[in-house]
DNA sequence: AGCACGCCGACT
DNA sequence: GTCGGCGTGCTC
């Protein structure tokens, strides 16, 4: 037995598949996904199995025996090592990239060189450091390289002599991080006969072990050592005891790390359902119970804010779980709140794995496990949760679908949407894509019921869209009031807060209602300026000026992070008046409770919620309505839900409006569409107030009407006009280098092998249609320096269905000698979200 | 990446 | 002569 294994190497010239050849004792262990350990260059490596097969071509003398195989199961399914091979090839990344986003990052092996001294070796030949040496490490017993290499510095000549000359025996390993958490166990003998006997024996003194066995022949099933005793009251050592005699045996057994295991979740029943999610519903157990026939109905979910999309969602698992089949729920990071995990875990019980950045290594790993083990049929989580080893996955929920965090801003830059589409493709289960405010690529892409089937066969390209149009019991959506703030500085209003804001503030706090206030955070100065002379520190590094952190009295660069203690005087014209701008958060706090005396605010930002758990602490404390305000930015706008909540107050709607960004008024009307969807969801009315600069622009005119139908038609005709996404499709190549000459100069050369190898595909594609493209730059970038280098990127647009990719995996080929020699760096990034 | 291999200057 | 510094090319 042959194996095709990608090596755990992160260079360009290895990514592609090795072949091995499986030794007897292994194969029955071996299975396409399996994680293994192969020798490599000299030394074992971590590898992972993408294919078998009974021959191979590669000569006699070259191929290798695999060492080991690392898990008990493999880590991969089969339709994620082929969702591997999609993700580089779509993003233009390394396979091993993409194989290593998809597991748990426990399993990414850390390799260890461990030396000890040969025992039967004599010293006294050596030279005088090779002894010292050799002493050292027997006196350890057993070192690892790295450590030795530090205590001897300067004499690694000696120490790779004695392990040539087999003085020093190596041993190589790859290390799992993550060791499994244990439990022990008592299991009572399972022949009640063997009980009965042991009791009989028992002395009368021997009164606890008597209770104990009493105990074990009415309740026969195994109970953790620590639970036995705080139960019966009984020390460990009559457990013992009775161990000895043969009654019981204990053990210790793995056990999965619960990040949940001290919350209790409250079962939930379907709830019945209103007459529009009823017939939506119906849809999507249609598109289930057809999936095989039609590889999967991909539906776009539009639904207004409070319309009920997650008993939907609910519904359609219970449906899913029903047919013998698992599900993965897609959420934003930042709504994977308890409230959330609530909902699911209410529900569906054990069944449920919950996956997210806020879990530690090991709760991420159990989890996992979970699954792994198929002891998990529902895995809720944020964007790589996409990946969860699920076999038998028939249905991919992914709600608030326009959240732009599911672009992954690091390599492999996928987008979980598209990874969602390509893996339900592979196994014929379902997408819903649930959104209030869809993505306009989604909206585009969609046909209404009306019209599937009909005029637009299922050929991959469309989704089925089914709409929610109204809350829940009928409850209205909030009413919004659009200010104008350049009205109210005209009449003598300076304050943060407009007039019919700071009214409304009152009024809450008189009526014992709540408050959300939120700060568009992006575009609010947290700068350093010098009153007198204008001057603002920027980074030594990066074009960028410096942030103010108050708490730590220090000034940082959010992009390289160099960091200086606060400036006391200007260090241009020595004034003393540097005025610091703290977080737009910390200012609006400042000012409400100088405005407010008395006013009890929950503030959170980046600064008071980075420690584990703070988040929900927060939003617990609110909830408890300890507080009047919760104020925060774009992290507080998505599903929360509170009873009490009537007013929303947006402080300014317009700061993202105005970067150089095409997205600017989606995402203005998105936040503002959701963060308005806070208010009055129960009984209690909502009152929204944005105040704004741009009081007459669209998308803050649209969301005001909560007309997300014109907003899609209007933003769709402009993107149409301006050739953006969704009309064309784009890649950003970022090249970077600490001479501005060489990256421009290699920027251009760029610029034109894109070019050349584009116009080769378009020729040879051109019989099959129309495959348009252009390649703009090289620019400039928006921050043309970063970390001590200078930065222009290349953008390419394209539009038609040829394949794109390849082409351009071929100019970056081409570009590759040019690239290493000149020590320029190139950054892809496919269907990019941030231009920057 | 990181290992072996090989070429070349420095020093026992 | 031998040691170790670094450039080059390959890894089943």
């Amino acid at each position: 037995m042959f194996v095709e294994v990608i090596v755990d190497v992160p260079a360009k010239q290895t990514d592609r598949p090795f072949d091995y050849r499986v030794p007897a004792a292994l194969v029955p262990m071996v299975e396409i996904g399996s994680r293994v350990g192969v020798p490599f260059a000299g030394r074992v490596l971590q590898a992972f199995v993408i294919g078998i097969k009974s021959q191979t071509e590669v000569p006699a003398n070259k191929i290798k025996d695999i060492s080991e195989v690392l898990d008990p199961y493999p880590v991969l399914t089969p339709d994620l090592v082929e969702l591997s091979e999609w993700m580089s090839h779509k993003y233009l990344c390394s396979r091993i990239s993409c194989i290593l986003a998809m597991i748990p990052s426990a399993l990414k092996a850390k390799y260890e060189r461990r030396l000890s001294v040969r025992p039967d070796v004599s010293i006294s030949e050596l030279t005088q450091s090779e002894q010292e040496i050799a002493a050292w490490v027997q006196a350890k017993k057993e070192i690892t390289l790295e450590a030795l290499l530090e205590q001897f510095a300067g004499s690694a000549g000696a120490i790779r002599r004695l392990i040539e000359t087999d003085v020093l025996l190596e041993e190589r390993m790859i290390k799992n991080r993550m060791k499994a958490k244990t439990q022990r166990m008592v299991f009572p003998a399972e022949d009640v006969e063997l009980l009965r006997e042991t009791l009989l024996h028992t002395s009368k003194q021997a009164a606890r072990q008597r209770e104990l066995l009493e105990y074990f022949m009415a309740n026969p099933a195994p109970i953790s050592l620590s639970e036995l005793s705080a139960q019966l009251r009984v020390s460990t050592a009559v457990v013992q005891s009775l161990a000895e005699k043969g009654a019981v045996v204990v053990k210790d057994i793995e056990v999965l790390r619960d990040p949940y295991a001290d919350r209790h979740f409250e079962p939930s029943k379907p709830l019945r359902l209103t007459e529009e999610q009823e017939s939506v519903f119906t849809q999507m157990k249609k598109a289930l119970q057809e999936r095989e026939r039609h590889s999967g109905t991909p539906i776009l979910l539009h639904g207004v804010t409070g319309s009920g999309k997650t008993e939907v969602y609910l519904q359609i698992i219970a449906e899913c779980l029903q047919r013998g089949e698992e599900a993965i729920v897609l959420v934003p990071e930042i709504s994977l709140t308890p409230q959330m995990v609530e909902r699911f875990k209410g529900r569906f019980g054990d069944r449920v794995a919950v996956l997210h950045s806020r879990l530690s290594g090991g709760e991420r790993y159990d989890e996992w496990r979970k699954i792994r083990r198929r002891q998990a049929q529902v895995v809720v989580g944020a964007r790589s949760a996409i990946f969860a080893p699920l076999e038998k996955l028939s249905l991919i929920i992914m709600d608030e679908e326009h959240e732009s965090s599911y672009k992954q801003e690091e390599t492999p830059k996928y987008h979980a949407r598209d990874a969602a589409l390509e893996r339900a493709r592979l196994q014929r289960a379902i997408v819903i894509l649930g959104s209030a405010t869809p993505s306009l690529e989604s909206f585009r892409a969609s046909v209404p019921l009306q019209k599937w089937s009909t005029d637009h066969p299922e050929d991959g390209q469309h989704v089925l869209r089914l709409e929610l149009p109204h809350r829940v019991g009928n409850r209205p959506l909030p009413k919004v009031q659009v200010v104008d703030m350049r009205g109210e500085l005209q009449s003598g209003n300076r304050s943060m807060f407009s007039r019919s804001l700071h009214k409304a503030i009152e009024e809450r706090i008189e009526r014992r209602e709540q408050i959300v206030l939120m700060l568009n955070r992006r575009g609010f100065s947290t700068f350093v300026m010098c009153r007198s002379c204008g001057y603002v520190a920027n980074c030594p590094h990066c074009d960028i000026s410096l942030t103010y952190h108050r708490h730590t009295k220090h000034i940082r660069c959010h992009y390289c992070g160099y960091t200086e203690r606060e400036l006391e005087k200007c260090p241009s014209c020595d004034s003393p008046h540097i005025r610091y701008f703290g977080t737009g958060t910390q200012r609006v706090e400042e000012e409400l409770v100088k405005l407010f005396p008395g006013i009890r605010v929950i503030r959170m930002d980046v600064d008071t919620t980075t420690e584990k758990g703070s988040h929900e602490k927060w939003l617990r404390k609110f909830g408890q309505k300890q507080a009047d305000v919760l104020l925060g930015t774009q992290m507080i706008a998505k599903g929360l839900d509170f009873p009490d909540v009537t007013l929303v107050g947006v402080i300014a709607a317009d700061t993202v409006l105005h970067l150089p960004d095409f997205r600017s008024a989606e995402r203005t009307f998105q936040l503002l569409t959701q963060v308005a969807g806070r208010a009055g969801r129960h009984e209690l009315p909502g009152e929204v107030i944005i105040q704004t600069y741009a009081p007459e622009h669209y998308s803050i005119e649209l969301a005001k009407h909560h007309d997300y139908d014109s907003f899609a038609r209007k933003e769709l005709q402009l993107r149409h006009l301006r050739d953006y996404p969704p009309y064309c499709r784009l890649v950003l190549f970022t090249i970077s280098h600490e001479k501005v000459q060489t990256a421009l100069r290699f920027s251009e050369h760029l610029a034109s092998v894109l070019k050349e190898t584009l116009d080769m595909t378009a020729a040879s594609q051109k019989e099959r249609g129309a495959l348009r493209y252009e390649v703009l730059g090289p620019v400039a970038s928006p921050i043309p320096k970063l970390k001590d280098r200078y930065r222009f990127q290349c953008m390419v647009k394209y539009r038609g269905t040829g394949d794109v990719s390849s082409a351009l995996k071929e100019a970056l080929e081409r570009c590759e000698e040019a690239a290493k020699s000149f020590q320029v760096q190139v950054a892809t990034d496919v269907d990019p979200y941030i231009l920057m």
